[in-house]
DNA sequence: GTCATTTGACCGGG
DNA sequence: CCCGGTCAAATGAC
């Protein structure tokens, strides 16, 4: 009655794609200022909703005034041929994504899967950088107040604590910093993230041995030495970057 | 069947 | 007004 979401309406035919956001080998890892071609990367003309379907839902949408985001940026692994995406050894659910002005590459916007249960405020924005396509800015925002046990099940690390405590700011940072798996065992499904883990909260005397995850996590040393070793023989797209640092991606408007 | 991912729309600030 | 960010529904994958 009130509410009469018309299927078809609000979600126009779109076509399905097999792609997974910009995760992609880029193709196009050449020049693409070179030819000059342009465009908006938009040209999606997409159908005019006539009934704003959502408009009896106040959105108490408030912005947090604390800007407590650190950038990184992390050098994908290019293990292989592909290169994964940074995993900081928690669960991060994609939330949505959205192309950036005077940036080739969408930004991914993610936000911790125990959001829900935990109510973890950390979110976690990811773009790649035009420049140099297998690097991904990660932008941190908030602190996580959730452990993560669950893609992180080190063995040196007993998850005896039902209840994590919270940790200092500066723990956290220095956790992600030190909880990227480079080494990856090459795992047999495409997805980098464990789903299902959180499901033995409730106590209902769940003998599940649970733990099958097993990922072989490895010590990183330093983040920056990976991202110096990165290109440390042969030329260095950075270097390249470096020269030509004038990139005229921008289109010029009449 | 469940859950994460996908994608468009809408909101909100600068 | 434009840009950036978030939500919400649908679909696919597991």
């Amino acid at each position: 009655l009130f509410k009469s979401p018309a299927p078809g309406v609000t979600r126009p035919g779109k076509s399905k794609g097999l792609l997974q956001e910009g995760f992609l080998p880029s193709p196009q890892l050449g020049l693409m200022v070179g030819g000059g071609s342009s465009e908006t990367a938009h040209g999606v003309a997409i159908l005019d909703a006539p009934d704003s379907t959502r408009t009896a839902a106040p959105r108490p949408r408030r912005r947090n005034n604390n800007d407590e985001k650190e950038v990184k940026l992390i050098p994908a692994p290019q293990m292989g041929n592909l290169d994964l995406p940074p995993d900081d050894g928690h669960t991060w659910r994609k939330y949505g994504q959205k192309e950036i002005l005077g940036s080739i590459y969408p930004r991914s916007y993610y936000r911790c899967t125990h959001q829900k249960f935990y109510g973890c405020p950390a979110k976690k924005l990811v773009q790649r950088l035009d420049q140099d396509p297998r690097t991904f800015k990660v932008t941190y925002r908030g602190s996580h107040t959730c452990h993560m046990s669950a893609t992180a099940p080190s063995a040196g690390v007993p998850a005896a604590d039902s209840l994590p405590p919270p940790m200092s700011t500066s723990a956290a940072s220095l956790m992600q910093a030190a909880s990227i798996p480079l080494n990856f065992p090459a795992p047999p499904t495409t997805h980098w993230l464990s789903m299902q883990n959180v499901a033995d909260l409730g106590g209902a005397g769940g003998p599940g041995p649970s733990a099958s995850r097993a990922a072989a996590e490895m010590p990183v040393a330093d983040m920056a030495d990976v991202m110096f070793n990165s290109g440390s023989s042969s030329s260095n797209s950075m270097d390249l970057i470096f020269s030509s640092e004038k990139w005229d991606y921008e289109e010029k408007k009449d």
